[in-house]
DNA sequence: CCCGTATACATAGAAACATTATGTATAGAA
DNA sequence: TTCTATACATAATGTTTCTATGTATACGGG
């Protein structure tokens, strides 16, 4: 029984992007590609949220895009991390800990016996 | 220096609203005061958030509710996990542990030194 | 040679949910 | 009596994701 892809949680796919060019430029696709594998299958990015990511993120700045060729000869748009990319990704990594650690506590408490009604 | 609370990401609500109300019964208020106390108010939940959330959940079936007077004598709407709810909860729980690792993995991995453009 | 699949980009429309702002009302303290 | 905390509720707005659709090319199998 293999598990299906979850949904995105609004505002982890940025954070999943600014990663995944984060070693070097990666184009639209590649960053797809490379967030299933990495996730085995758990996300499985929609095109319709991934270009639109893609261009909200260097209308804010944090990357940059230039046109080029991939290894087999298509064309493709490639994105660099910028210097605020770069600090944005951190910025991001610890909100998301953040988030995990406060989430965590949360469903681990002893939620209250309830005084009832 | 205070962190400030952090904005919920879509769908994280509904499962910390089982998870308060596992217990026993809760009204909306005392709900969104035990998830600011138990997140050291990481998570400050906001009354538009809140009261939607809880009809929906009754919506879904994964809550009931009945109006009841607090120990100070006030009125307010108390919500019950039903069984669905229990199930939602653990089924929600698991989906959350999923989502977390997979971006564990994300956040970890080493992003691919890019081809370059 | 043609056709299916994978690659690669893009956008329009719909849906969902959080935020902001606002409103009502009461208990209790200052 | 005025301010704060408690308790509920909704409308308007904004952002992001999902679904569906479209274009186009490379490549391999039949």
């Amino acid at each position: 029984m293999t598990e299906r892809p979850v949904p995105l949680l609004r505002g982890t796919l940025d954070v999943m992007i600014l990663k995944a060019v984060s070693g070097g430029s990666m184009h639209g696709y590649g960053v797809s590609r490379w967030i299933a594998e990495t996730t085995d299958d758990t996300f499985e990015v929609q095109e319709g949220a991934l270009y639109p990511a893609l261009r909200r993120l260097e209308q804010k700045g944090l990357l940059e895009s230039e046109w080029g060729v991939t290894e087999t000869g298509r064309e493709a748009r490639y994105y660099t991390l910028t210097e605020a990319g770069r600090a944005g990704l951190r910025s991001e990594v610890r909100m998301w800990t953040r988030y995990v650690e406060a989430m965590s506590r949360v469903l681990r408490a002893m939620a209250p016996a309830g005084g009832g009604v």
